[in-house]
DNA sequence: CAGGCTAATGTCAGCCACTGACAGTTGACA
DNA sequence: TGTCAACTGTCAGTGGCTGACATTAGCCTG
């Protein structure tokens, strides 16, 4: 142990570790790459497998699916997003632990996909997501597992019964808040990370008003 | 005009269209007692085909995929929902136009999905569906579709800008309970639709409390 | 009611995502 | 260094889905 110097996550187990590591990344990049340049439905698997010069087999064995790949960097965050929540302070209520655990996610988005995957890249890629409606589907069933896992951590936190709805309700409103302020931030034409962040703030605080007020009379 | 006798909504247009409903509904039957019999994965199309006595390609010119069939009577719902929300009274808010039109499309069921699917196939349909992961996909991008489509009416009955978010916020809300409704009601073991009905309304009414009640102090 | 028009269907060939089986290659480790 | 296990490639096959073209069958007009 401590021979190895300058690195600082998950040290590589060794060369071969380190080989699949190099050789997953490299078919993440190549993916998004083609699938923004002529669309994921047109973009085959062997094109992929050809770019990085493996096995139509390979690719397979790295991921499910083509729609996996496409959510490879998706699913980055997501796992970030887990971690920081379970790190919040206990006092926090849920829908403040969520928001801001979701938040210092966005804020560091670059440590939670890696060099491998450029920020400009990534946010192309839930573009692409957005637009794509095989992929809308896959990525839209993956954050109902993560509404799920969230409702327990929510739970735990809570002391409450598994069979308590109320976490379940407030991560699904909060999670369809969430759904709406990604898709204001993919049909607007301001595509940082910064406007995305923006978005979900506005849309956090604007959520309350919108379930309590009438909006048909003159705003307060 | 004025021929046909004794026929209620939509007269038959000939022969032709009505062999054409004929082998649609045959469809839709053999495919969701095939998936229930023997699982949704584990049923091609040719047995489907096969099932009807048509060919392959014909199942095809009627269902873009194999999907959309196993979606068919839920989609007879959604559409029946959509009527019943356009007719809710104008005075109603949102929220209240939303869970009366979609507990009165559930009160109306066999209207809405008519006399070729029976209600239990079609419940035993919804649990597939549930159980699926491919299907949950599709069935959660349908959803989405769906939620644009309310808040853009409820914008309109609302006289607000169609780029006024709080339509959104509110229905994204909405169908976030309605889904925890559809997951207990299939996680339980009472598939009847009276239970789900009730769950429905069980979950919105402790929506409110979910979102703005301590959870620790001992419930009021 | 014959015959042409057109919609619906069947047949065939082919693409692509994905999988199991088997063989070859290459790090790991005694 | 040689053995073992993990990783990869090749091949053959299944199933969803589509385009092209031929065939059948309701429809409509004279």
């Amino acid at each position: 142990m401590g021979l190895r110097a300058g690195l600082r996550a998950g040290p590589p187990e060794g060369l071969r570790e380190r080989k699949k590591q190099l050789t997953r990344e490299a078919l993440v990049r190549a993916s998004l790459e083609l699938f923004i340049a002529q669309g994921y439905e047109r973009t085959t698997v062997d094109e992929i497998a050809e770019a990085v010069e493996v096995s139509q087999r390979t690719f397979f064995r790295y991921f499910a699916g083509k729609e996996e790949v496409a959510l490879a960097s998706q699913s980055r965050i997501e796992a970030h997003v887990k971690t920081l929540m379970r790190a919040r302070p206990p006092e926090e209520r849920p829908f403040e632990a969520m928001r801001n655990a979701v938040l210092a996610g966005w804020d560091s988005l670059g440590e939670a996909i890696g060099e491998s995957v450029p920020v400009s890249l990534h946010m192309r890629s839930y573009l692409l997501i957005e637009s794509t409606p095989a992929l809308i589907a896959a990525h839209l069933r993956r954050s109902m597992e993560l509404e799920e896992e969230m409702a327990a951590l929510i739970a735990e936190r809570e002391g409450l019964d598994a069979s308590d709805p109320r976490p379940r309700l407030a991560v699904a409103a909060f999670s369809g808040v969430m759904k709406v302020a990604g898709r204001l931030w993919s049909q607007g034409d301001d595509l940082s990370v910064r406007a995305l962040r923006d978005l979900m703030v506005a849309s956090l605080d604007s959520f309350g008003p919108a379930m309590a007020a009438d909006w048909r009379s003159p705003a307060p």
